[in-house]
DNA sequence: TAAGCAATTAACACAATAGTTAATTCTTTA
DNA sequence: TAAAGAATTAACTATTGTGTTAATTGCTTA
């Protein structure tokens, strides 16, 4: 299931590091290896989980493997969980949901 | 650090559902245990995990326990964190433009 | 105080994660 | 075509997570 596949995948540091890193600009897989204490295939595979996850893209250009960020899904399954899970009518779920739609477009 | 406790948490289906049921209503360990296959030491360490994270508190009444749910914590943790990997809108775009055009050539 | 129910903790087994290095695939370039 | 670089996959190991049953703790009540 979808839902499964994203909070395994936010269930990780360095994946939510790499996201962050991601939020900035799309990188390589070699410019992101570069920024972790592991090696790169233990990046790789990190990137793997993501990707199958939904939340990041890849494409690869001659050499490189370009990765970004595929924001809609983490916000989408992000803010449709909380708003599962929170009970009505609270103050935060209003703010919650203005956030939401600002950053749905 | 806290965003660790709340995602290890969340990256399980058992203890999402959990948190689902006591969305609804407060209940005893023996009700939320009913509500699943699983032993009730197994539903225990999970209602544990939850409350490590700070996503439920619990409280005993003579023999029971009870326990809530402690949705301000869930919702700052997500809404904060997608605010913090999604925070612009138009960059990605503007991306996803270079790379059209460069993917054309 | 003994019996019984609710809940957690203890001890253990097994599967899944996450890291390593080595090998492979794909692309560029000398 | 051979060499070199980028990235992934393969094979393996160590750790962690998740479930089980048995034992323990806490509370109520007969």
């Amino acid at each position: 299931m979808a839902i499964d596949l994203v909070f395994e995948a936010l269930a990780s540091r360095p994946r939510r590091e790499i996201l962050a890193y991601l939020s900035k600009q799309e990188l390589t897989a070699g410019e992101i290896a570069g920024r972790f204490a592991m090696s790169a295939p233990a990046v790789s595979r990190h990137l793997s989980i993501l990707e199958t996850a939904g939340l990041v893209r890849s494409e690869r250009r001659g050499q490189y493997v370009y990765y970004w960020l595929n924001s809609d899904n983490l916000v989408n399954t992000l803010t449709s969980f909380a708003f599962e899970i929170c009970p009505r009518g609270r103050p935060l779920k209003r703010e919650s949901r203005q956030r939401a739609a600002k950053h749905k477009s």
